[in-house]
DNA sequence: GCGATCAGGT
DNA sequence: CACACCTGATCGC
């Protein structure tokens, strides 16, 4: 849950994802995204009346964001204030002080979030610096290389400050299957079910949140089906989502949920009470999405869990996990990151501190240079910081990187458009504010910033022309809201839109599609159930072995293989999620390498390089117990 | 009576 | 496991 306070250190005049206390005297505000823990105070009568009064302030957030918020008569006043962006088109907006005519400008840039449908990040830049808000993001590793606007040409924009999801940023969270690997895994459960007869009934329990749906429109999709929900009026506006949904319970696929009982079926009723026309016994599986984690990689991933006779868990993650924030954050090297999740029980300091390693160092402040030649500094010398969260991998087992090793997938990047391109085309927002803002710093972006603002820059892109006040479509798109990794489906309609950057290394992210990945043969293949129902069984998982009392059958059933995956360490032969101590210590003696986001393209360092390096931590140990510095030989060790 | 907040449950 | 949501109790205005 969010407990982001509304405002940001660089532009405090605007608020995001908050909307009460300080919040109501914002100039502007933001909403990533439709869930509830996102809108505090927006149907406040407080800001209620401050908007009818106010002639500038409005709310900014995508397409599919207003729609779905106007959906409800609750948020329906907000019909005026608020103003739809396009994804990835900059736009400028002014801030505007009303009592005093105090004025400042800001460039906004939505960009997909991967989160819900209509979620967004906000990338903000202007006088003081660039800043990204990630509000509740999931963005596979790598996929932020191909975000055309996170990059100035071919480099990475220089981020001050990234405000972020930090739900898991956890080593406890370290591995999360892909979308693609759980919605194939989702997919082969289903697909196995209904087949083999119109008796045989799937019931999806999910939450009372949307955030699903594009597992209904791929699931629809491939079975030819509908799936049954309770409302479908939130999509009433979006044909690509609701032509998948239906109120009509004669379906195989469900969604429905009862208002007070939950678990008491599922195998012998749906939520709905829906029975088959002729009295036949409809033959029910429960599919529950869970968020199901993996402390490494293992050969397999086991996106779907049989914990009943007729209940399964399917893996399923509205959040980065901890090695994809990782990815994101050792990608971008933000000066300051600021975790927007607070675990119970953790305080907002200790969090940030744990997020200090990713932050670029500040040794490097003056001299960095994004993706540029600069060699990174053997002296950089670990914080007391780093220290703390190495020890802290260490202890719960994950993965110790060498600083040498931790290079972010750069290599996967695409090529970017040329430079000549990356002026972006800046519009006036509705306030006419249309003037230029020639505060930008980086001089690729002059040429946008000081261009007609009405000019298509470039044709190859859609048209970023916007005039906010002007009657563009309202039919939010549906699959703008996805981020550039496209499912594996080739029939998929849920391509991105908004993968505007070539995607080379497509297959690698997405990767369960590509044929060696399914002939390995190492697969332990059995036939399951009484049903003929076939899955693939692997051995159990002995971390979930507590929610598989009921089975008499293996607990982990192996649906898909691991897709791609290369980029996150070594393979264990361990299947556990949990080490214990020793293990990790073992494991960190063979990695021997710590946490440090370099810089990309910078060197490896030599082991002599290394040593000063080491040296500092070992000396640093001591500030430790005595069991702590018993590892600091391993650091020596390389 | 309404809204905000919290605890507890799913 | 945790998320996002709902319900009901309590409190303050």
């Amino acid at each position: 849950m969010s407990s982001f306070a509304g405002r940001m250190k660089e532009y405090p005049t605007i608020s995001l994802d908050r909307f009460d206390r300080e919040n109501l005297h914002a100039r502007a505000y933001f909403l990533s995204h439709c869930h509830k823990d996102h809108m505090k105070g927006l149907k406040g009568p407080a800001l209620k009346r401050k908007l009818q009064f106010s002639r500038t302030v409005r709310l900014y957030c995508s397409f599919v964001t207003k729609e779905l918020l106007l959906s409800s008569p609750r948020y329906a006043f907000w019909e005026e204030y608020t103003v739809p962006l396009e994804l990835e088109s900059p736009t400028q907006i002014s801030l505007v002080e009303e009592t005093t005519g105090e004025k400042e400008d800001l460039v906004v840039t939505l960009l997909s979030a991967g989160h819900c449908p209509g979620s967004v990040m906000f990338l903000f830049e202007g006088s003081q610096g660039t800043v990204l808000y990630t509000g509740d993001f999931r963005i596979s590793a790598g996929d932020i290389s191909r975000m055309e606007h996170l990059h100035s040409g071919s480099r990475v924009k220089d981020i001050q400050s990234i405000y972020l999801d930090s739900t898991f940023y956890d080593p406890r969270f370290y591995r999360i299957p892909t979308r693609e690997t759980c919605l194939n895994g989702i997919m082969e459960l289903v697909g196995n079910w209904i087949s083999q007869s119109s008796y045989h009934v799937v019931w999806l329990n999910c939450k009372a949140a949307y955030g699903y749906e594009y597992l209904f429109t791929h699931l629809g999709k491939r079975f030819n089906t509908e799936i049954h929900v309770n409302n479908l009026t939130m999509f009433k506006k979006m044909p690509d989502i609701l032509s998948y949904l239906t109120t009509n319970r004669r379906t195989q696929i469900h969604a429905c949920r009862h208002p007070r009982s939950e678990d008491f079926f599922p195998s012998s009723r749906l939520p709905c009470g829906c029975t088959a026309a002729d009295g036949t016994p409809l033959r029910i599986i429960s599919i529950k999405p869970s968020t199901i984690w993996f402390g490494e990689r293992t050969k397999k991933t086991n996106v779907i869990i049989k914990t009943g006779a007729s209940s399964f868990r399917a893996c399923f993650s509205f959040h980065s996990s901890f090695s994809e924030l990782k990815d994101f954050l050792s990608y971008l090297q933000p000066v300051n990151i600021h975790p927007s999740v607070i675990p119970i029980g953790q305080t907002l300091a200790e969090v940030t501190n744990m997020l200090k390693p990713l932050c670029r160092k500040q040794s490097e402040v003056y001299r960095y240079k994004p993706l540029g030649v600069l060699k990174r500094s053997v002296a950089t010398q670990p914080t007391y910081g780093e220290l703390l969260i190495w020890l802290f991998c260490l202890l719960v087992g994950d993965k110790v990187q060498n600083p040498a090793e931790t290079a972010p997938p750069v290599p996967e990047k695409p090529p970017l458009p040329p430079t000549d391109t990356d002026p972006q085309p800046l519009t006036c927002n509705y306030l006419d504010c249309t003037e230029s803002n020639d505060d930008e710093e980086d001089e690729e972006e002059e040429n946008g910033a000081k261009g007609d603002i009405t000019e298509e820059h470039d044709k190859s892109k859609e048209s970023k022309k916007t005039t906010l006040d002007e009657n563009r479509s309202t039919d939010p798109k549906w699959e703008d809201f996805f981020t550039t990794e496209t499912l594996p489906d080739s029939q998929s309609s849920l391509t991105s839109r908004s993968c505007s950057v070539p995607s080379p290394s497509l297959s690698r992210a997405t990767g369960s599609q590509t044929p060696e990945l399914f002939s390995d043969g190492e697969e332990e293949e059995s036939a399951v159930n009484e049903d003929n129902f076939s899955l693939t069984l692997s051995a159990s998982l002995s971390n979930h072995s507590s929610q598989n009392q009921e089975s008499e059958l293996a607990d982990t059933l192996v649906l898909q293989h691991e897709n791609s995956g290369s980029e996150c360490g070594n393979p264990r032969n361990n299947d556990n999620n949990v080490q214990t101590e020793q293990e990790a210590q073992s494991e960190s003696q063979a990695s021997s390498d710590f946490d440090i986001p370099s810089t990309p393209e910078s060197k490896k360092p030599r082991p002599d390089e290394l040593l000063p390096l080491y040296r500092k931590l070992a000396a640093a140990g001591e500030m430790f117990r005595s069991e702590t510095s018993s590892r600091s030989p391993s650091l020596l060790s390389i």
